[in-house]
RNA sequence: AAAGUAAUUCGCUCUGUCGCACCGACUUCAUGUCGGUGAGGAAAGUCCGGGCAACAAAGGGUGCUGUACUGUCGAAAGACAGAUAUCCGUGAGGGUAUGGUAACAGGGAAGAAAAAAACCACCUCGUUUCAGGUUCGCCCUGAUCCGGGGAACGGGUGAGAAGGUGGGGUAAAAGCCUACCAGUAUGGUGAGUGAUCAUCAUAGCUGCCUGUCUUACAGGUUGAAAGGUCAUGUAUACCGGUAUAUAAAAACGACCCGUUUGCGCCGGGGGGUAGACCGCUUAGAUAAAUGACAGGGUACCGGUGAAAAUCGGGAACAGAACCCGGCUUACAGAGUUACUUGAUCU
RNA sequence: CGGGGUAUAGCGCAGCCCGGUAGCGCGCUUCGUUCGGGACGAAGAGGUCGUGAGUUCAAAUCUCGCUACCCCGA
């Protein structure tokens, strides 16, 4: 598998999954971007399984909702290595969400800005439990 | 040339790195490698029509909804070409409307009046009173009150006022008569597939809008969250058979006629669950791919400049979710063809 | 993805079907009443009828487009 890949597993899609995630998970934001995460040891396999939401209350077009999902994705890839490697020594199942909060179109600085400090603060806060 | 009108076509591109979805081949315990395909003219709004699917089907009438000039194309929506009326534009052109009219109803405010009369003003006859004249006769003239008659629209309000203008006519008037003009109806001739147009003759026949009414054609309902298969496995909804026959009642789009079903028993069956697959496609996903970053270039835009040039910015509207045909809306800019121009430049 | 509805005064709603005067309640302003306030009584102000076109003599009302908000369907 490639370092930078980011193929259908790691997608989150089970809709029971996301249920449960919004009624127990934590979260922290680091603007313009929410990040809402879970931790379960069911699997035993280190994994992680990521979703992204951009609310259509703030975006009418698709377009732009699509254009902003893309960078989040695309700034996730290209930073994930070190949550990763975190998680080898964890063997945990790790559910995120990102939510983007915020009415203005970010360029793609802003959000990898955001989306690297996310990761880093997760990281930290799973190495601690 | 410039400005414009109509139709029509297009609507960024190159390099590098890292990625995504589907399909195929090879290889595998996992997986990986290679190759191919991957947004639009509107994919949008969901305003119409059709396919497709399920349900309902026994039919008829009334009702309801939509459409309505002519020809051609089309499964239908609609498109193209034309006709008439009207509005906009100098113009090329563009917008809007269009079955039928016999009968009935309505048209606020304003205005005398909204179609039929009345009122005021007009003319005339009789009468009361007054004034003046006088040939002294209720004889003449004028005004006034009341009553009868005449005719029509003079009343300047309104979006709209009883065809328009001139002449005649009359006590006063009026298509009352006449000339010309506009329209309508009927008939003839010619042109056109047709709507219709042109022209001739005849008839004084002459307001507009809306609704009721009426004619022809079309329309069952619900939408892929339709629907099907598998897994899961539960209340008497539903289905089949049988039996009874009294009726309440229910279904058949709103109503009427009409038709069908009906207590019970036996057998099947299932409220639920929220998963997978099919439906699904030469783009074909299902928390939903078609991209991100870096660098360069073009159309074009802005500044400076006489020009060459140079500096800065740099592609609009917008992202498929069952599929087709239309309509509507959004859209930086560019090309092609035909045509127009009073005022602009050479 | 599909279906439906609403927009009128600061707030909540009528009026729209069948075109001609924009109204109701609460609130607001002024005056009266009271020692003062509340309640009460009297008077008054306040609306591009979401927006852009069209039809019409005339549009909140009829027709078409656009915008915003809300609801329903597993």
């Amino acid at each position: 598998m490639s370092r930078f890949s980011f193929g259908r597993e790691e997608k989150l899609k089970s809709r029971k999954s996301i249920e449960s995630l919004f009624s127990s998970g934590k979260s922290f934001s680091s603007p313009p971007i929410r990040l809402l995460y879970r931790e379960n040891d069911i699997k035993n396999i280190p994994s992680v399984q990521v979703g992204v939401i951009v609310p259509k209350r703030y975006f009418k077009r698709a377009v732009d909702r699509n254009l902003l999902k893309r960078r989040i994705r695309e700034a996730y890839r290209t930073t994930k290595q070190d949550l990763f490697q975190a998680l080898e020594s964890k063997r945990s199942h790790l559910e995120i969400v990102f939510i983007y909060q915020s009415t203005e179109i970010k360029n793609s600085q802003e959000i990898r800005q955001s989306i690297n400090f996310l990761l880093y603060k997760l990281k930290e806060t799973i190495l601690q439990s």
